[in-house]
DNA sequence: CATTACCTGCAA
DNA sequence: TTGCAGGTAATG
């Protein structure tokens, strides 16, 4: 039972994608794409067709790595853009002159130093994206505010929660509603702030409301300072797993003691994913 | 708002 | 052998 808990399969949020970003930036920023050496499952890359694609990553050069979201954006001269989603079990990694892809490598291009930007994807989900500035506008606009910006002030955020009439869970997952948040990381922030999942947005008072925006913030911060959680997929550009699923209270810790009073955490399905709470911290009967 | 599709590995 | 895990788009 307690291997369970350990072999649930973890996806990438934003925190694990920042931690790829970060150790992407180290090794592919200044560098140049020489050509695309492996498309072997077609429908990875989404835009533009394939063969496209391939024409138009010949001696690209990298000028940086960004984040939105979910989504690292590796930004190539003439304002385009290669952009990755992992979606569930993507991982973009560098490797070594003369690595050989698996089976699970999709995609895959040699760099002018000899090294290679592999995406690999088990589950097959994942997508790549190569756009020009207007597509990336077009990106931008179909997501919600980051949660670690400064322009998502407490105050912003309790208006536009004020506004959902939803509960917590499904429009804290919502992209739209603020970008980045996954599973795991809406399940720890609400346990943090003491509420639960089902509580309706438009219900929190002020208090309540800032003690979410603060817990937010505080789980992502925590997430990225560890590198992200890693149960069996998830790794960083340079393939290594980060630390925080040992810091988690209550994702995949159902019948587990709450780290906070000792109440077993309770695992219930609410929009058709598995949620963790706990029943005393986070009490229902205000709605 | 709920359901299904996309996929595979792994537990039951 | 079945079904679950979950990010997101597409579809009732």
């Amino acid at each position: 039972m307690l291997r369970a808990t350990f072999l649930r399969p973890p996806v990438p949020e934003l925190p694990e994608v920042e931690t790829v970003r970060r150790t992407l930036d180290r090794g592919l920023t200044g560098r140049r794409i020489i050509e695309v050496t492996r498309i072997a499952w077609p429908r990875t890359i989404a835009e533009p067709d394939p063969e496209i694609f391939r024409d138009l990553l010949r001696d690209r050069l990298v000028t940086s790595i960004d984040r939105r979201a979910k989504y690292v954006i590796i930004r190539l001269d003439h304002d385009d853009a290669l952009v990755v989603h992992l979606r569930m079990t993507g991982r973009l990694t560098l490797e070594q002159d003369g690595a050989e892809p698996d089976t699970h490598t999709h995609v895959a291009m040699r760099l002018d130093d000899g090294r290679q930007l592999f995406f690999r994807d088990t589950r097959k989900f994942g997508r790549i994206w190569l756009l020009d500035a207007a597509g990336l506008e077009v990106l931008h606009q179909q997501l919600g505010p980051e949660p670690l910006e400064d322009a998502l002030t407490a105050e912003a955020f309790r208006t536009l929660l004020q506004r959902r009439t939803g509960r917590l869970k499904p429009i804290l997952l919502d992209q739209k509603f603020i970008a980045g948040l996954g599973n795991i990381y809406v399940d720890e922030a609400l346990w943090t702030a003491r509420l639960h999942p089902l509580r309706r947005a438009s219900s929190l008072d002020d208090d309540e409301s800032d003690r979410l925006y603060h817990a937010i913030r505080q789980v992502l911060d925590g997430a990225i300072t560890r590198r992200g959680t890693s149960f069996s997929d998830y790794r960083d550009a340079l393939g290594e797993p980060g630390d925080n699923q040992n810091f988690l209270n209550v994702y995949g810790r159902a019948g587990q003691p709450c780290p906070r009073c000792g109440t077993a955490v309770e695992r219930i399905v609410v929009g058709q994913r598995g949620t963790h709470f706990c029943p005393h911290c986070q009490p229902s009967d205000v709605d």
